[in-house]
DNA sequence: GTCTATAGGAAGATAGAC
DNA sequence: GTCTATCTTCCTATAGAC
């Protein structure tokens, strides 16, 4: 999926993919939207193993803990733009997750919020904030600069803003002096 | 094209629309992709005229005007997500815009510029973190809450995250004291 | 479970009358 | 410029042998 674009995905293409010929699909999936809604729940399930594996590795002062986890969220969306489609973008014509599928972006917004407490941060409209600020440099790097660097480069800047707005501590003197 | 979703668009539904029958529209058109790129053109103009329409109705102070446009931007991209798709994501298999289609884009980038110069910001970082803020917004609120307004009333708070950032002057005394 | 064969439909595009 | 009729291609999905 990752070559064609997500609209243009057919089932011949998964087929061939996988080594089968397409009616063989049907075996293991009744329609071509269940085929979508395993991708999207392994998708957001790949995004979920990604995000917890990191979490050792993560800086403990908040700052940089939070920019360290944006990073690594920008990376998964970025990584993959038919994949990032499928997970925060509807493109696909008649089709909704199913309930199922859903609980597992469900859960990542569980953890996400499990670990924005950890830094003390506990409002939701905080966490509105913060994915907001990820997403938009994300739609921005796919949109404007596919393949490059020039808005991943923003992210220590846009999430120190973010953290000074919080007044949240940190290891270093802030960018700018008031 | 703004009831169904972008990719499931077909010459039927436009010719339908336009009160057409189908093959008439290659009077005008020479092939899906180039009302595609009429349609991407057009877009961008009318965001064009949209933003110019509302220039002397602006704020002066530079923390409140950079609110008023993210505001504009938001509620122009968020009214319409085929159109937004169209402009900002690329969802259609094989479409590029044309240079000339391309063109109108490139103009609102540079009378973007121009108002945020207008109100001190002349760095292009800086121009490319505003245009982040706001596109993460809309994309959370599509993605999320379509037709609602939960990441909309962010704006404000968001932008008064940047122009802290920026040591913007205000009206106002800042959300929070240091 | 996988295959070949094919149904059944819808898409974009073309031909040619008016 | 618009129409009807049709071409060609490609899709999802099903039937049925192995």
């Amino acid at each position: 999926m990752h070559e064609t674009s997500l609209a243009g995905l057919t089932l011949r293409d998964i087929a061939t993919r996988v080594g089968m010929q397409q009616p063989s699909l049907y075996a293991h999936f009744a329609s071509k939207h269940a085929i979508y809604d395993a991708m999207f729940e392994q998708a957001w399930r790949a995004f979920l193993d990604y995000c917890r594996e990191a979490v050792h590795d993560l800086p403990a002062a908040p700052r940089e803990r939070l920019t360290a986890i944006a990073e690594r969220y920008f990376d998964f969306a970025v990584a993959d733009l038919a994949r990032h489609q499928l997970m925060d973008v509807s493109v696909i014509p008649g089709f909704h997750p199913s309930p199922q599928a859903y609980a597992a972006a469900v859960e990542v917004y569980g953890v996400m919020q499990e670990e924005l407490r950890g830094v003390g941060i506990t409002s939701d409209q905080d966490a509105d904030v913060y994915t907001a600020l990820v997403s938009g440099l994300v739609s921005q790097q796919l949109a404007n600069d596919p393949g490059g660097q020039r808005w991943r480069r923003l992210i220590p800047r846009v999430i120190g803003m973010f953290a000074d707005d919080l007044n949240l501590p940190t290891g270093h003197t802030p960018r700018k002096a008031p």
